[in-house]
DNA sequence: ATTACAAATTGCCATATGGTAACTTAAGGA
DNA sequence: TCCTTAAGTTACCATATGGCAATTTGTAAT
């Protein structure tokens, strides 16, 4: 991408510092903005039936975050985001997405990277809880996000990969 | 959508009756085109680095379907489509596609639903697979595609529900 | 009717993971 | 520093699922 693209779109980019504990997209309300993650980790969220939280996903910086479907369909989120540290953040609009999207080719193009990535990661996800053991998932994690697995609480981990706390903390032992 | 609208579509569709068997979709090589399952049932699946088949997705008329991440990206297919009934079904190759999301807004819209749609189902998986038991998934899958639990053989739904025929075998017997 | 073959079932035991309770460790506030 | 609380660990046992092997059932071709 040219320079002048890249300050152009940038210019529709507004910089946020927020702080550990914040939610940026809260499960209920329309999400009406994307994210560029400069630094910090998010995680991604549920509540099932039973009120426990599932975690489906975290992001660590950099890279780009929205709720897919809250943000693109504009309706309400089923899932909460919330910053696990002190994050940097550059935030656009959905005025201004739809405005990037009919106006400017290459920022269309990072669109549809956007969605197929999204895509990618749900599928390999699937296909990990359908045939890994859950050593396997933690381990996998480790190899492609240490970040992650040294800066997040084990239950949370624990959570995303799909096993209890518990056994998660024997796997730990047993990888030692 | 207006029947002139619905008329002009369906003039890119064409018809196909394919026989039990029959793969739609190829691995490794990129699908050319976008179906309406009219009658039958379509099986996905992928095969694993130890040779076996994960069934990921079943498709039962109508419904549309095809592998999102060939057709719009046009890259090779890491899944098969296979027929699991003779079938009728109405394709429509890329190139039209693309000529209908150009010209056509109503024809945009259905793109954006079935991505959607896509999504969603993912999603769902994904939290069944993380949060339910087997059982349970097996329950849910009677309830919304009965079709499917009587038509397809039990060694490739216990595929699809991340089980052992042994196990789905067990779970069928405790159920009744 | 007979054969052949795939699909499905079931007894048996192994393994992976769940879940409680008790305990230890780490971290932040008064 | 002490206190409080959350995070993490671990012993113990329960449950869910895996997987082999033997058997039965169903189905299609001859």
């Amino acid at each position: 991408m040219s320079d002048d693209k890249a300050d152009l779109i940038a210019t529709f980019f507004k910089e946020e510092t927020l702080t550990k504990g914040t939610l940026i997209i809260n499960e209920g309300k329309t999400s009406k903005k994307s994210f560029f993650l400069e630094s910090g980790i998010v995680r991604c969220y549920i509540i099932d039936l039973e009120g426990n939280e599932i975690t489906t996903r975290f992001f660590s910086a950099p890279d780009f975050l929205n709720d897919f479907l809250s943000f693109f369909e504009q309706q309400p989120s089923e899932e909460n985001y919330e910053l696990l540290t002190d994050a940097k953040l550059h935030s656009i609009s959905f005025t201004d997405v739809q405005y990037c999207f009919h106006n400017i080719p290459e920022f269309r193009e990072w669109g549809r990277m956007m969605l197929t990535l999204n895509h990618v990661f749900l599928k390999k996800r699937m296909i990990a809880l359908h045939k890994e053991t859950a050593q396997e998932r933690y381990s996998n994690l480790i190899k492609t996000h240490p970040e992650i697995v040294q800066q997040v609480p084990l239950h949370m981990i624990a959570s995303y990969l799909g096993v209890t706390k518990y056994s998660l903390s024997r796997i730990r032992k047993e990888i030692k």
